[in-house]
DNA sequence: TGACAAATACCAACCGGTTGGTATGTTTAC
DNA sequence: GTAAACATACCAACCGGTTGGTATTTGTCA
């Protein structure tokens, strides 16, 4: 039998760890979780650990790209591509992270985020990482950001990329005060704004504003 | 001789650890400050640290209580307050704040949403402190963007509140990404985009944009 | 004012448990 | 057969916290 290129479904240790490591990190944070932690909630032994990440340290480089790869096809798919106009389709990104923020803030806050707090000191390894998901993420909105400012112009001197890393800056910021408030609205909320900013910031006179 | 009400000058073991937690927390995280590092920078023993803290986590409360202790004076006397229109002080606030942006992260960032993304779900102790020392500091803006609203009007239907926490929802966001990248100027930018939004958010036909 | 007891502030040594990490196997797949 | 993928057993260092004790301050009353 041929083998199946790059079979999805082998549900081997290292995949098992890193799906534990994404929970986990963003239960607990990244300090918290302890390789114990992960090898008992992916159901291997220290051993598996240490053959597959050569430290904690390496595991948490890893985590940061497996969040990257587990997301962004998820936002590739997701269906606020669809509109013929650039800035309709930044607005529908930002109402479709919008619908996400649901329960806990373990289940809609960012990986990245999370651990960059607690290792950008300690582990320029897992800092850099973080910030490059963060990035990627960010310029899957750069072109759209792009295409509306040269479609409507902006009222100021700014670029698709301030703008899009901008919008990832409100959006981590949401999840802090969402976790300090316990309360996802106030991430709810902080959309809004940052949905309104966009929308004020494109010289848009034969639009109509979409939200009050 | 009659005593000194509350003398301000004794360097008690209290105070030591609680300054040495403001410093080690915002370096390296809540998690990573073991109570033996902050007894070594305060230069007390383990004895000292548990007579005035009855845990670690008691500390963590303390800790985000003294933070607000400590910076409220400093905002109370910033020059940012002077500004007869309410507007130009809440812009005047956000350029101070640009201000501060400056060195290493660990020096301008909020001790606060640094140690709630760690401790929210393990310590609701800790969370609803910190959530109140973000909440305290973002209502000694409400009555300028109340006063600013009530004389200018605003574009939307928002509230003096919401507009508050929003600012400190960016401030908290931009402290992590400058962790991530590791460069101070991005956050810089975040502010800058919050300025503008404030700018355009309120109606100011007879006044001039101060920025770009 | 001074004696004195009580409370407070602080210390060195220690405790059981947990940490990240390693050394040495055994099993599985090609 | 052999190399990768796991498991078992173990370690030194460190963790938050406790112990029993000593200095220092403070309140009280003669």
């Amino acid at each position: 039998m041929i083998a199946l290129a790059s079979s999805p479904k082998k549900p081997n240790a290292r995949e098992g760890i890193l799906n534990a490591a994404m929970r986990l990190i963003r239960e607990n944070g990244f300090g918290a979780t302890s390789v114990d932690d992960l090898c008992q909630a992916a159901g291997v032994t220290k051993g598996a650990f240490f053959h597959h990440f050569k430290s904690k340290e390496a595991l948490g480089v890893a985590a940061a790209a497996h969040w990257t790869a587990t997301i962004a096809p998820k936002f590739a798919r997701a269906p606020y591509h669809t509109p013929a106009d650039p800035l309709d389709r930044v607005l529908a990104y930002l109402d479709f992270r919008r619908g996400l923020i649901r329960g806990p803030a373990s289940e809609f806050s960012c990986v990245a985020g999370t651990m960059v707090q607690e290792t950008h000191q300690s582990s320029p390894a897992i800092r850099d990482a973080c910030f490059e998901a963060i990035t990627d993420h960010a310029e899957t909105l750069e072109a759209d950001i792009g295409e509306a400012i040269a479609k409507y112009g902006v009222a100021f001197e700014t670029t698709a990329e301030s703008l899009a890393l901008y919008s990832q800056t409100v959006l981590q910021g949401a999840f802090i005060v969402a976790k300090a408030k316990n309360d996802p609205q106030v991430a709810v909320d902080s959309i809004d704004h940052l949905r309104r900013y966009f929308e004020m910031l494109f010289n848009t006179p034969n639009r109509k504003e979409t939200l009050s």
